[in-house]
DNA sequence: GTTAGCACTCCCAATCTTTGAGTGCTAACG
DNA sequence: CGTTAGCACTCAAAGATTGGGAGTGCTAAC
């Protein structure tokens, strides 16, 4: 797959040059240009015989003989790998952001959405994040307040902030067996994960019924309403800004190429999909082909993976055409993952004194 | 403005079936094919001359000298005016929206993001549903529960369900400081609405620090919450569907007429402004011109606003090209009014008798 | 290995032509 | 007087033709 070894360094640099030109003006490459806007001192029959070389070797390919040359995904693969370390951030728009992670008690639902809205301002592109579900999220407390007829509200304080939702209890309690249940299921879960405490639930159900005893009426409710919030959250826990930005870019001047990837932008599903992978690098770019999608195939979507504490927060993505900037792209997205390994979640809620807490 | 009476029976009759075939087929109205396809006794020469007649008028126009002719702003209105009481709705499609709001327990914000989703699918049109501000919501009780470090839960129980809120207190109270501050807060200001509740507090505020004597402290807090909750609910109640359903469209195959639209329909706060309104009947549409935005010169919008127990509590808004299918988007609307008008708040969120709350 | 030179390819834009759908007008008809 | 057949006129849209020019590949000379 790889045999960028085979090319010379001559190739490499023409190559790289030639990608290069082609994303900032979306013109094809041609030797004439090239010798012109280089400083190189290659006369351009010298690189056309390179040019030639090169999509010999797959890197370019010509629209049809006697035009310029566009690079292949395996040239801009190349491309990518060459500049992976070098950035070009726009600093300005990027230190917005860095406001909104001082921001206390921003909950992070709100917090990925105002990143998306401002990495889509600063790159021009499509930007989607995606929140991790909560399963893996460690249980601190657990209250139940009740409401009006039959009904409570149950409170997860977890370190991401609090997660709520109301039971449906066919049966009225009163404030203090409310407040006693809670005290109840935060002793017995404390410290587990909401993944954990489910699967806690489901397999040993009836030996943990007899130990809650009096408050096994609440048990079967919170159970269900666990389970609706974790199917809940992957569902809203997915923001996209921008999407028609990319009717920006020349690739997309024609409405039937650009329908397709603007409704898979308005499909929550989809974009979980296809923002979401096990990754372990921190920024990757998927490119055209790459992505095993038609619908996508003149797209680059660069992902990055969001961690706090080391845990897996929120996934990154930016959409574009293939000839995005992928400097900028990548400068702005190490930015945030930097951000995000910065915070601490507790202070984003406003805790600055970590395991001070009280129940 | 409407000359309508001037137009002698036939001249109404043609025209209506003039613009009706436009709405279907995005063909010029020729004088040739209404002979053809409409049971018209009448020759061609002769409805040469009624269209003329109706292009003096000002209800169609010619693109140029020897082409069909198109509908005019004032065309499309004396159509939609005709129609006025005729609908058209997908019932089969519309009831699986009547599902939805027997599903009792389900969030109003839920509500309005399952309904848009749905009429967006019915009509095959973007569609957005706006929900009312809180400000004129009852207040039915008050409650605050203290959570980690110098932070408590605000919530408000309301007849649209539950707002919740979080409350930087810069102390630490305990479980009964909290509950009994909830209690003198709803002691005070049930019944009243949030809006009232917020006006009470800053014209005597003075007053009630004095009333609330102990509880004091939590008083800041609490408005300041409320303030805030007031604003986070007008820019989140909002949402919209289906933009990328307007490409389909034979009047945006040319991206920079869909990119204003598109990008409008991205905005939630130009949306907002768009949606909203006073007017007090039930369903109207607004074509072309008549919405005073260029970037929606070619659009026809379609409002409704849905009451429940009277109350203004959310607008629907279907947006498409002034060629838009009007009967049938009339016809959804008018379903989903109904819905809501049947529909009782208290009931969605699983209280079956009213009035018998407890706190 | 590099490059000047040249034949060759083929897109693109401009121009022109043709076609035909559709109109407006007029004169005749009942 | 409303209706209609007939005809001249208009004009967009779709081909056909053309020339220009940008770009290439190849070859032969340096």
């Amino acid at each position: 797959m790889n045999d960028e070894i085979d090319l010379s360094q001559r190739k490499k640099q023409i190559l790289f040059q030639a990608v290069e030109d082609y994303i900032e003006n979306a013109n094809p490459i041609t030797s004439g240009a090239m010798v012109s806007k280089s400083e190189t001192t290659l006369s351009s029959a010298t690189l056309r015989n390179e040019l030639n070389a090169l999509e010999q070797m797959g890197y370019l390919k010509q629209l049809h003989t006697s035009s310029g040359r566009v690079p292949t995904t395996k040239g801009y693969r190349f491309f990518v790998n060459t500049i992976k370390d070098s950035c070009r951030a726009d600093i300005e728009g990027l230190l917005k952001i860095k406001n909104v992670f001082e921001t206390r008690t921003i909950n992070l639902t709100e917090l990925i959405k105002v990143i998306a809205d401002k990495v889509s301002e600063v790159t021009d592109y499509p930007t989607v994040i995606s929140l991790g579900g909560i399963d893996k999220l460690e249980i601190l407390s657990i209250k139940i307040i009740p409401l009006m007829t039959e009904q409570a509200l149950m409170l997860i304080e977890t370190p991401r902030g609090l997660l709520n939702n109301t039971l449906e209890l066919k049966q009225n309690f009163d404030e203090q067996s409310c407040f006693d249940a809670g005290r109840v299921l935060t002793n017995k879960f404390k410290s587990m994960t909401i993944g954990q405490m489910i699967e806690n639930i489901e397999n040993k159900h009836q030996e943990i019924l007899n130990e809650l005893s009096e408050y096994a009426n609440f048990f079967e409710y919170v159970l269900q309403s666990l389970i609706k919030l974790t199917k809940q959250y992957e569902k809203e826990g997915i923001y996209s800004k921008g999407a028609t930005k990319l009717l920006k870019n020349p690739e997309y001047q024609n409405v039937e190429q650009a329908k397709d990837v603007l409704s898979l932008l308005e499909d929550k599903e989809e974009l979980r999909n296809l923002i979401e992978d096990d990754s372990d690098c921190d920024i990757a770019f998927t490119i055209g082909d790459e992505l095993n999608d038609n619908r996508l195939s003149e797209c680059t979507i660069a992902k990055a993976h969001c961690k706090i504490n080391g845990e897996n927060i929120a996934s990154v993505g930016i959409i574009g055409p293939k000839r995005m900037d992928y400097a900028k792209i990548s400068g702005a997205l190490k930015f945030i993952v930097d951000e995000f390994k910065k915070t601490d979640l507790l202070e984003l809620h406003g805790n600055n004194k970590k395991g001070d807490k009280y129940d």
